[in-house]
DNA sequence: TTATACAGTGAACGTTCGTTTACTGTCAAG
DNA sequence: CTTGACAGTAAACGAACGTTCACTGTATAA
């Protein structure tokens, strides 16, 4: 550790010239990553070097071990090397930017490290999940309309307040799960149906971890 | 082409057969996505001999053909292979079940071909797409909640009756796009907000293409 | 039975891989 | 100017790659 009274010139000219190393580096991941996009491969270091406009493969290996070194991608048992998932997503890859009311930002503001995936986003356990299209209203009021698309956990413990796939007396349905009297029910989102209360047992089959709403 | 009226004993047969090698296949290729989700990566062949518990790098290499004719998978210039797109998801992949009211279905109904990734159905084109982080409750009524993030494509063109992220009157904001007396007005999907009829020009920076939201 | 088809084995081939070593030019610090 | 650090070039290495060839066993069809 240094202490901050430590400073020196010399350390503020070497963070100066490791950020535009960092830059350097940033900018030769987002050509990676747009090779990833259009291959749905990493490319090999022959691949890179017209990719970086080098002429040599150890130029490439150098900077795939700075690139390492920087934590943007990881080289695995076998030395083959793939993006960092903490930073990227090894498929579609799609800036996240600020929140509207925040104001639209730039261009200049689009920073690659917000980059993140969709799926990395909604689906944390991918063997267990999967994917239901919604039917009916009965949820309208808590955001999901009927032709949604629902993530389901099923190795998920549901809680109170979780929205649940559950089997009530021999049919199968979307609510909010809910304790009356210290028994299990299920609360619709939406004011024009009721409340179930099952008269034998609730089978619950997964959570709903995410929502996904396609627009034409 | 062959004739309806032609088809004999031997055809049948073919196809029952043809059905429990198209069987087989499928199974393998569940094996090669399960590597893909864990290693963000294609096996190479070596790799590929414990996973189907083969001793020959031979026996992959036809499996892997066959697997190229019956379109799972496809081999690029470099013969390197990927998933094929049309069916797969080059990364998390997601099984995509039957709808809640058409009960829930049992594992033996997983279908590996429905198999689909959410950021292929949400983003058609992953240059000019991003996500926007939603603040503010006025389109819950549409079912877009705070918190909820948008994807948006600022390549499309908006279309009445599109949700867009336009600029009127120099601040941003996410609306339904809609034409009062030939002129653009934007609204609310709330009905406790007023529609927007901006007094200067209005620049409609992006269409909503998705909605995601994620649970706890 | 014989013939045919096919999944799988095992060894070998040329190519490409990631890596190493040696060298060149450039730029900033002392 | 000298020195050290560093980006890039060029050539070479063993290992792993995808592929091919020859062969074995098994199951179905004629």
């Amino acid at each position: 550790m240094k202490n901050i009274n430590n400073i020196n010139n010399k350390d503020i000219n070497n963070n100066k010239i490791n950020n535009k190393i960092y830059e350097k580096l940033k900018c030769r991941a987002e050509l990676l990553l747009t090779f990833l996009n259009e291959h749905k491969r990493m490319p090999s270091y022959s691949e890179m070097m017209p990719l970086f406009s080098l002429k040599s493969k150890n130029a490439v290996f150098k900077i795939v071990n700075n690139l390492q070194k920087e934590g943007f991608i990881i080289k695995d048992d076998k030395g083959r090397i793939v993006f960092n998932s903490d930073f990227f997503s090894p498929a579609f890859s799609i800036k996240l930017l600020g929140r509207i009311e925040a104001g639209f930002p730039s261009p200049a503001e689009e920073e690659l490290l917000d980059m993140i995936s969709i799926d990395k986003l909604l689906i944390k356990n991918p063997v267990s999940s999967f994917l239901l299209k919604v039917t009916g209203d009965s949820m309208t009021e808590a955001g999901i309309m009927p032709g949604d698309y629902v993530v389901v956990d099923k190795s998920g413990t549901a809680a109170e307040g979780d929205i649940v796939i559950a089997q009530v007396d021999n049919a199968w349905t979307m609510k909010y799960l809910a304790k009356e009297n210290g028994s299990y029910i299920l609360l619709p989102a939406n004011s024009r149906y009721k409340a179930i209360k099952p008269k034998n047992e609730l089978v619950v089959a997964g959570v709903v971890t995410g929502v996904v709403r396609q627009y034409k």
